[in-house]
RNA sequence: CGGGGUGUAGCUCAGCCUGGUAGAGCACUGUCUUCGGGAGGCAGGGGCCGGAGGUUCAAAUCCUCUCACCCCGACCA
C-alpha cells in the first residue's frame, strides 16, 4: 500500500472529548471516527487492525474444532420473554419494533438465540459435544460509554457457545476454551492474566475473565506474587486474619470530637493509628431482617466491597446506603459519630475489625467518639463476616503468598452457563440411556473491538502506538526522504517495496510529497513495528536505515539483500 | 437517571459579560522558496455560530424551550 492512496488521516491536535491513551491515539491516527455516543466508524486503517485481531481469534476458535456460525443481530422479543431476559436485561436492551408493532432487541448477546437453534438441531447425544461460535456487533446500551471503543454500545464480539450432555464433559471443554484463549492473548503479543470470576460458590459454576494488564484499567485485580491465583478484587476474599486478638490494653473513654466526621480528621486532629480506627456504614436492611437499617463496620483504611456486603442476608439489595436523616433518625447522631458501641441495630463487622483492639469508633452522640474500644470487654462482638475489599499485601486465600494489585483491561470471559437457558427454553436430547437430559452450557465472550483499544493501551509511547507486529495494520513502513528530488531514493524505495510484497509482507510506502519530519511523526504515531528510511546519505554508502519502532537507534541494513534482512527482522517479531 | 459542563470552519479554540459586517492556529486548494524530525511567503476555498421560539431597529451575543455531546455519580460516616 502507498500512502498516496491509502486515506491516512491524522492529526495533531489531540481531539477534546478523548480521556485515555487509546482513546485519544485511535482518533488521532485516524483508526476510528465517532458517529455518535458510543458508536464508530473503523476507517481504512482502524479496520486493518481490527482484522487481525479477528483473524488471530477465528483460526485459534477453528484449530481448537469449534464451528462458527452467523446468527441475526436482530431477534424476536418473544424469545427474550421466553428467558426472563426481555425485563431483566433492563435499559442495555435496545428494544425496536418493525411497521406492524412486532418487538425485537437488538442482541447484545446471543444465548436465546443459540439455544433456541440447539433445541431444534440437538436430539442426540452423538452430536455433543459442540461449540459455535461467531463474530458480531453487538449493541449494548450502555449507562455512560465512555473511552471510545473501549466502552462503547456497539462494538465487535466474538461470542462461543458449547452444549453438553452433563456437566463432567462441560467442564473439560471450558478448561479447553480456557487454554485457547490463553493462546489467542499470547499470539496477540498482549501481556494478560486469567483471573477467576466467580468463587465457586455457586454450585460447581465456573467463570475466569481475560485481563490485559494496562494502568489504566478500569478492573482493579488481586493475584498472588507465589501462586496462580487471580481474581477480580469485587470478588478476592480478604481471609480471616491469622493473628489472635490482643487483650484490651487500654480503657475505654469518650472524647470530645466536635471537629472530627471522617477518619481522616480523626487521625489527623487526635494522633489515632487510620488501623485503629473503624467506619460504620448504615445501609437498608433486607426484608426479613428485623431492623430497617444495618451497620456495616470496616477498618478506617479498608473500602467497603459492595458485591461482598449485598450477598450478606441482612442487607437490602440492591445495596442502599441510608439518607443523613435517616442515620440520624435511627442512630440518634449524624454520619460521622457512628459505632458499635450502643448501637441500635444490628452490626455486622469485617473480619479484621474482629482482631482488633484499643480502637476508636463514634459514640453515636453528635461530637463524640469512644478511644479504646475492646470487643466482649466494652461491647459483645457483633457477627463477622468478609465485608471489605482486598488491600496490597493481604494473605492470598489459597494460603500461598500475599496478593498484590494490578489494573486490568477485561477482553474475555468465560463461563459455565449450566441449565439456566437451556432448562428455560426446554433445549433437551436423548441421552445414552434413552432418556431425555437438559443440556448443561458454556458461553465464552471476547470483546474483538476492544482487543484493539487495550492493545494501545498496553503498548505506546509519548509517539504514538506501538503495535505488537501481530496487530500492527502494517508490518513495515517506508520512507523515502526527498524521493521528489532524488532518482535514486525513489527508486531504491520502489525497489525495495516491490521486494517486500512479493515476499508477501504488508508494508506501507510513504509516497507523499512532504516533509520527512511529518513522515517520521505519522508513522510513529500509527505505530508500525518496522521502519526503513532511504535517503541520499545512506545509498551513498550503499545502505537502508533501520530502525524497530520501540529502538532508538538506527541500524545500518546493506542495500544488497535487505528484502531478506527485514524478513529475519519480521520473523523475530 | 441525578449533578455539573460544552455546543462558533474538518480539528483545537477565541468572540458572548457590555447586541451593530463571524475570527485565529492547525488541516485543505493554487503558487514560489524550502527539504533527514510536524517549514515560510503570497493568493484562496470553507461556517444557518446545535435547533426552535421570543425580546430588539438589529441576536453567535440577552430570555425561554429543546436536542446533542462530554465529565462526575460506593469507599462518606
Amino acid at each position: 500500500m502507498k500512502t498516496s492512496t491509502f486515506h491516512l488521516m491524522t492529526t495533531r491536535e489531540t481531539p477534546a472529548d478523548a480521556e485515555i491513551a487509546s482513546h485519544q491515539l485511535m482518533l488521532r491516527s485516524g483508526m476510528i471516527r465517532k458517529l455518535t455516543a458510543g458508536i464508530y466508524t473503523w476507517t481504512p486503517l482502524g479496520w486493518r487492525v481490527l482484522k487481525k485481531v479477528e483473524r488471530i481469534v477465528r483460526e485459534e476458535m477453528d484449530r481448537a474444532g469449534y464451528l462458527e456460525l452467523l446468527m441475526p443481530a436482530v431477534q424476536p422479543a418473544e424469545l427474550w420473554q421466553e428467558t426472563g431476559r426481555w425485563d431483566d436485561f433492563g435499559d442495555q436492551l435496545l428494544k425496536i419494533h418493525d411497521r406492524a408493532g412486532r418487538d425485537y432487541v437488538f442482541g447484545p448477546t446471543h444465548e436465546e438465540v443459540i439455544t433456541d437453534l440447539a433445541r431444534n438441531e440437538l436430539r442426540s447425544y452423538k452430536q455433543l459435544p459442540v461449540t459455535f461460535y461467531q463474530i458480531q456487533t453487538k449493541f449494548r446500551d450502555e449507562i455512560r460509554p465512555r473511552f471510545g471503543v473501549m466502552r462503547a454500545r456497539e462494538f465487535l464480539m466474538k461470542d462461543a457457545y458449547s452444549f453438553h450432555i452433563d456437566e463432567a464433559s462441560l467442564d473439560e471443554t471450558y478448561w479447553e476454551m480456557y487454554e485457547v484463549y490463553a493462546r489467542i492473548f499470547t499470539r496477540a503479543g498482549l501481556k494478560f492474566r486469567a483471573v477467576r470470576a466467580d468463587s465457586g460458590a455457586i454450585g460447581g459454576s465456573q467463570s475466569h475473565e481475560f485481563h490485559v494488564l494496562a494502568d489504566s484499567g478500569e478492573d482493579q485485580i488481586a493475584f498472588s506474587t507465589e501462586s496462580d491465583f487471580a481474581a477480580n478484587v469485587e470478588l478476592a476474599e480478604a481471609v480471616m486474619p491469622a493473628r489472635e486478638r490482643p487483650a484490651p490494653g487500654e480503657p475505654m473513654r469518650t472524647v470530645e470530637t466536635p471537629d472530627a466526621r471522617t477518619i481522616d480528621d480523626l487521625v489527623t486532629q487526635f494522633a489515632q493509628p487510620v488501623e485503629k480506627t473503624v467506619k460504620t456504614l448504615v445501609v437498608a436492611a433486607a426484608e426479613e431482617c428485623e431492623a430497617d437499617f444495618v451497620a456495616l463496620l470496616v477498618r478506617g483504611d479498608h473500602a467497603l466491597n459492595e458485591f461482598k456486603a449485598v450477598k450478606l442476608p441482612e442487607v437490602a439489595t440492591p445495596l442502599r446506603f441510608a439518607e443523613e436523616d435517616e442515620i440520624r433518625d435511627v442512630m440518634g447522631a449524624g454520619p460521622g459519630s457512628l459505632g458499635p458501641v450502643g448501637c441500635p441495630i444490628p452490626c455486622i463487622v469485617d473480619r479484621s475489625v474482629a482482631v482488633m483492639a484499643d480502637f476508636s469508633a463514634g459514640a453515636n452522640i453528635d461530637g463524640k467518639h469512644y478511644f479504646g474500644i475492646n470487643w466482649e470487654r466494652d461491647v459483645p462482638l457483633p457477627a463477622v463476616a468478609d465485608l471489605r475489599n482486598v488491600v496490597e499485601g493481604d494473605p492470598s486465600p489459597d494460603g500461598k503468598g500475599v496478593l498484590s494489585l494490578a489494573r486490568g483491561v477485561e477482553v474475555g470471559h468465560i463461563f459455565q452457563l449450566g441449565t439456566k437457558y437451556s432448562q428455560a427454553m426446554n433445549a433437551v436430547v436423548l441421552g445414552e440411556d434413552g432418556k431425555s437430559h437438559v443440556m448443561p452450557m458454556g458461553c465464552y465472550g471476547i470483546g474483538v473491538s476492544r482487543i484493539v483499544a487495550a492493545a494501545i493501551e498496553q503498548n505506546h509511547d509519548e509517539h504514538g502506538i506501538c503495535w505488537p507486529t501481530p496487530l500492527a495494520p502494517f508490518q513495515v513502513a517506508i520512507l523515502p526522504m526527498n524521493a521528489k528530488k532524488s532518482h535514486r531514493v525513489r527508486e531504491a524505495a520502489e525497489d525495495l517495496y516491490r521486494g517486500l510484497r512479493e515476499a508477501g509482507v504488508e508494508v506501507l510506502l510513504d509516497d507523499r510529497n512532504i516533509r520527512p519530519g511529518v513522515m517520521f511523526n505519522d508513522m510513529e504515531l500509527i505505530g508500525i513495528p518496522h521502519r526503513v528510511v532511504v535517503g541520499e546519505r545512506g545509498l551513498d554508502d550503499g545502505v537502508l536505515e533501520y530502525r524497530r519502532r520501540t529502538a532508538s537507534e538506527n541500524e545500518s541494513l546493506p542495500l544488497e539483500g535487505a528484502v531478506e534482512a527485514l524478513l529475519e527482522k519480521l520473523a523475530a517479531g
